[in-house]
DNA sequence: CTTTTAAATCAATTTTATTTGATATATACA
DNA sequence: TGTATATATCAAATAAAATTGATTTAAAAG
């Protein structure tokens, strides 16, 4: 999907990564992405514990890394959990990047 | 530099990750450096022709690049040139992305 | 059914970024 | 020197994003 945007750039296609690279574009986001990684799966309960940042708040950023669809997540129980989507950040970020936010050999 | 902060992340990478990606978190300013990127080097008048776009507007985003670090402005009398940064993109951009931002043979 | 816990959502506020039009600076050229 | 051109910068206005605390939703367990 990002594949096949980049190769006819149009609006649309910079419309898409400045959505991505906004959800990206906040430290504690970033920081939060990175913790998600590092735990391959958490609930927002632990992480508001690991990063001291109220619930709310908290749901609004994984908010938008869910729709940029940097994270995916997956309902159990009460508790919902946060995961990776190794695809789409690859698509996005340098090797380099990989041992922040990606899953990757490489690290 | 980004290869440094990658390794030991910590509050002042996530904060040079969000420079970064802020800067690109524009669809204007990600179409600008599309432009910069095909033209190889080009001057503001040329490129506020080309994106129909204020002159003062246009120099404010292209600000944004420079801070950033992916573009570089060389001065030739009156006129401003801008460059793509290939180094700087290479850092943060996937492979992927490179035949929207980047100058390289895989494209 | 009631209570508790996890998490999303909402409205109001605050903060940050962008846009606009005007002005400043600096070079070039008559 | 005076004028024109390119570009940066500035202050004010507007727009967008983030924060806060409260409320809602929904699942689980007594």
């Amino acid at each position: 999907m990002i594949r096949d945007s980049v190769l006819k750039p149009d609006a649309a296609t910079f419309q898409l990564f400045e959505k991505k690279f906004k959800a990206l574009a906040d430290e504690k986001r970033l920081y939060i992405l990175h913790l998600v990684q590092k735990h391959d799966s958490v609930c927002v309960c632990d992480l508001a514990e690991m990063i001291d940042m109220p619930q709310s708040k908290l749901s609004y950023h994984l908010k938008q890394l869910l729709d940029a669809q940097f994270v995916t997540v997956e309902k159990k129980g009460t508790w919902n959990y946060y995961s990776i989507n190794d695809e789409e950040l690859n698509g996005v970020l340098s090797d380099q990047l990989c041992c922040l936010f990606r899953n990757e050999d490489k690290c």
